[in-house]
DNA sequence: TTGCAAGATATGTACGGACAAAAAACGTGG
DNA sequence: CCACGTTTTTTGTCCGTACATATCTTGCAA
């Protein structure tokens, strides 16, 4: 009592009681007469203490019955499920069409969706998840934020576990996250397919450029290596750039970003594997700006299957991203979490499709 | 007492004064002991009274200091704005392009968007606002949801309203919704542009299709008509098909539907206008299919410029929907109004896209 | 056994008082 | 006039009690 407020301090212990699951019978086991025994405070102090956990949605009340803790499917009858969908971005590259696959699941089923974007910032997540968990979510679908560093947000995931908050991970997520199931693509896998498309298309000087903030990148970068090496090819680190979220917009303009590319148009590399088809496009356009021939002087590998990869010039070799598959899988997973059942984390596979991009060369 | 208990009743009384802005100052006025002289009640009850308040966000407390009554911008410091979005779709037609421009303008000012989808259900934009409310968002931009009809959620817009909560519709809007802005197109206008535009390219026998339980189609419907009226020409019932969302996916399988579309088969109309391009799209697909030739045999034109405009054989001169630039400008609203100023509403005005779909006709 | 009424049990409302802690107001001395 | 400590004001925490009201349980009677 000396330093926290005697109500909060049976409030957190309660909490903490229901998190373990001792109360899996029903009712909170304890009246306020009871509890108040036991902690030796006032029947006000109790019902103070019982206030905040139903602020939380931890425990129902129910005059002249019980307090109860609530499980499994919050919402007991009436109003409509609400599952919340935080994403890096909304509009752009392929989130478009994991979104669509996400909302035409949920629509069907009835649920309403509240979609927010993260723009990569730890802080916005922060404050993202903060208003879905006082906004009363039934389910949240998540593509972690940074996943490759410290969670800064861990506590408020903490908390949506201890109100049996069911969320799902896409993309890419926080490792050794409590226990809550993911679904990705195979990153560490498709970077291996990459070298491997790489290597026996005859290429012999790889470079590649990845973004290594989050654990996507990273698992791309680390099987991408990992292949070459197996195949002889060990790769120099400056024909290697690593970057991450904040540069952006504007990798070009670091001393790195601008060495790198300075390389390339010395065909210190014969082809580029990048983290995805945006940066692809983008490393391609500033090469043809120099006068250089693509596909012919360079080959590029890229990532997702974006919309630049139809339409850029040559035609982007990608593996492709399931996108409203990927996101119809995500929905319908998350709903059977809500109603109860435990899912497992999936590792979707990619699928190489060939374009222009990455032509097959002779010996240079 | 005989009916609510004490403390509600404080409460509303509370609230009502708040609304009314008794207490412009800043405090509440009154403190605790005050306002247990006031309404004789314990010092206990005040203060459940007032925690109410401070749940809905309306007063802050400070220890030691007083209770103050919030208006303007909520969130004091620290802590992002946060903006509810509430559109009918989001990843069909013209909203992700609109949403694109809501979200790259609320980004580049820090703000977090949240964004839900109706579908067009009353209900649904019930759960959807009541969730809204209590996530304490600093302001919301809505589409609203069957605008010809009553407004089921009226209470709820009052709430918003008493909190100080600024709300821009876009759009579609309620009419005589106190005071609440709103940023549309002409429909009216725009319906007089079609209807001009069909008569000086020599079509004599217009036929139309439109939604008419949202504002948007009625006024284009009104426009159109009135135009029509004016240049002499009065279209029989028969020529028009009206329907409503509940028809939207299928309105060729009711009875109406399928009748319009047998007299357009018989060439009864010589052009349609569309309530959008979407449905001109799918119209012209079913009459190709019954082996009619367009746009030779008839004539279309749509409203809002969307994919299927350009794509569509043969391509679908229309009515442009600014989309980003009117996301931009919605969202550009919102923030000037979460920072206190009045604005007004606007009417945008469409500008016409000529594209394939209707040819000037001589006499037929 | 069923139906209903009375009693027991639980939370909801309301009152009173007391002290704690933070902020504001005041007063005093420099 | 300012600085600093003291007093006052105001909200926060905590206790005890009483009664209201909804729900559940029990037991009696048909």
């Amino acid at each position: 009592m000396a330093e926290q407020p005697k109500y909060l301090q049976v409030a957190d212990i309660l909490r903490k009681e229901i998190a373990e699951g001792k109360f899996r019978d029903g009712q909170t086991l304890m009246t306020e007469e009871e509890l108040r025994m036991r902690f030796n405070v006032s029947r006000q102090t109790v019902r103070q203490a019982i206030a905040l956990l139903e602020d939380d949605g931890l425990v129902d009340r129910r005059r002249g019955s019980g307090t109860y803790v609530r499980h499994g499917p919050r919402r007991r009858m009436q109003g409509t499920l609400h599952v919340g969908v935080i994403t890096t971005y909304i509009t752009d590259y392929i989130f478009p069409n994991i979104v669509s696959g996400i909302e035409s699941v949920l629509s069907d089923n009835g649920v309403v969706m509240t979609l927010s974007a993260t723009y990569n910032n730890v802080k916005t997540e922060r404050s993202i998840l903060e208003r879905m968990l006082d906004g009363q979510v039934d389910g949240l679908i998540v593509e972690g934020t940074r996943t490759a560093r410290e969670n800064e947000n861990e506590d408020l995931y903490r908390r949506l576990a201890e109100r049996n908050i069911p969320v799902l991970f896409m993309n890419s997520y926080y490792p050794g996250m409590m226990n809550m199931p993911h679904v990705v693509m195979d990153d560490y896998g498709g970077g291996r397919i990459a070298a491997r498309e790489v290597l026996s298309r005859g290429y012999r000087r790889p470079g590649g450029m990845f973004k290594v903030d989050d654990l996507q990148g990273k698992e791309r970068l680390k099987g991408f290596l990992d292949e070459m090496r197996a195949g002889g090819i060990s790769i120099p680190d400056d024909r290697l750039l690593l970057f991450s979220t904040e540069e952006r917009m504007n990798w070009q303009s670091t001393p790195e970003g601008r060495a790198f590319v300075e390389r390339l148009k010395r065909r210190e590399a014969d082809c580029v594997t990048c983290y995805n088809d945006a940066f692809a496009s983008s490393l391609m356009n500033i090469l043809q700006q120099d006068g250089m021939k693509l596909p012919e002087e360079m080959g590029f590998i890229g990532f997702d299957n974006a919309i630049y990869a139809e339409l850029s010039n040559p035609k982007l070799t990608t593996l492709g991203h399931p996108k409203e598959a990927f996101g119809s899988l995500v929905a319908e997973k998350l709903l059977r979490m809500i109603s109860g059942e435990r899912e497992r984390s999936v590792n979707m596979a990619w699928n190489l499709i060939e374009r222009e991009s990455l032509p097959r060369v002779e010996r240079r």
